[in-house]
DNA sequence: CTAGAATATGAAGGATTGTTCAGTTTGAGG
DNA sequence: CCTCAAACTGAACAATCCTTCATATTCTAG
């Protein structure tokens, strides 16, 4: 299991009815449409609740504060996220090493552009937080998804394994978070995939010799 | 010219004597620094003040309010970054693509790297504002001068010339922001510099036909 | 049905912080 | 030296906001 989160973080307790998850689904979700339309700075716990159709005590006994809401909704989304990396780093065992690349790509853009707004919001809330932790819990396990599925392919040396993994997990997710910032239109963004598939295949080639 | 920044973000007024000045660089440094120590959210024009040795009042004879000293900051960063890659790709004229791409990247990678600590800050002080025509001013200068750049390779065929530029500068700017994310080491950030350069030099190639 | 646990309420307290402005000090030009 | 503008000061004001807690409501197990 990765770093838990720090105690201060944490979430006071869970819901253990039917009703305290919707509630709490609501807050959520109130969270990033606040954090969409007013901004992170504006971001209130009143403000949410209002929008959550809530009242702020019931927020304060699942999160000890601001920054535990913001965290635990961070940690919620990044936990997903993870999950589909891994879902699809499975299912690419075994294939070849350029359609592997291909999925990876696919599954982390559809990822971020199937909900942009939640991503926008995300993006943004990061700043009112220490999410040191949660990047790296995610990181390690993009991380070792990736690397176990480029290991069971057919067509790749397995040298420099490891670096190679990183750069590839670097390159998408960084690519994908500047495209998002500089807002590119769909067939820039179209142009962008094809391209990056191109420049990971590139890589994975770098070392193991051009095809017989 | 860009469009200019937003009248309610503006400078109130420019300084006119060589004390204002050092005031002024003053402040600015002091925001770095409260930024890196206490973190964006927990940032007060007081503590910004104390930390310049200055009252509050003076910045505020400058800065409207508390985003426009964070927008200037951001401004003024960006400008110079600007310039940097601006130089670097006036002096890369008429050279092979490859080296054009390596000197893109060093220049980046040199100038995030070289006070790590003002990136991070920055980085991390954008939630707080509305930052959208700075990065697009930014990128417009990036991209024109990459593209003047690259159109001046002997041996690259000008076709796609704007849709490959996009490509390279949002994987090399996302890919470095990423690893500082990340907080990769020395030899993992060497590494990821080769491969982003390899990766990108695959690129230019993908178009042009395989070297004679 | 009843008791206790879980959940929800929201007014009030306490603390922080952005911003102003009337007044003082410093520098430049004549 | 004198005068005016530029630069600086910092206590005080107004507003916002986080968080608590005593109380009320709803659910569930027996």
């Amino acid at each position: 299991m990765p770093p838990a989160a720090p105690r201060s973080l944490a979430p006071r307790k869970r819901p253990r009815q039917a009703r305290a998850t919707v509630t709490l689904d609501a807050v959520f979700e109130a969270t990033i449409q606040v954090l969409l339309t007013v901004g992170p700075h504006r971001l209130t716990t009143t403000r949410v609740a209002e929008r959550a159709g809530v009242s702020v005590g019931t927020m304060y006994q699942y999160f000890a504060h601001k920054q535990a809401l913001i965290y635990a909704l961070n940690e919620r989304y990044l936990d997903a996220l993870a999950d589909k990396i891994e879902v699809t780093c499975l299912e690419q065992r075994g294939m070849p090493a350029r359609q592997m690349i291909e999925a990876l790509i696919e599954c982390y853009w559809r990822a971020k552009t199937e909900r942009a707004d939640v991503t926008q919001a995300l993006y943004r809330s990061v700043a009112e937080l220490d999410n040191e932790a949660l990047i790296d819990a995610f990181a390690a396990r993009a991380d070792a998804a990736t690397k176990a599925m480029l290991a069971s392919a057919p067509d790749l040396d397995t040298q420099e394994l490891e670096s190679m993994t990183r750069t590839l997990l670097t390159v998408i997710f960084g690519s994908v978070r500047n495209a998002f910032e500089r807002n590119l239109d769909e067939v820039a963004a179209r142009q962008l995939r094809g391209h990056l598939a191109v420049m990971c295949g590139a890589l994975l080639d770098s070392r193991s010799g051009p095809p017989a």
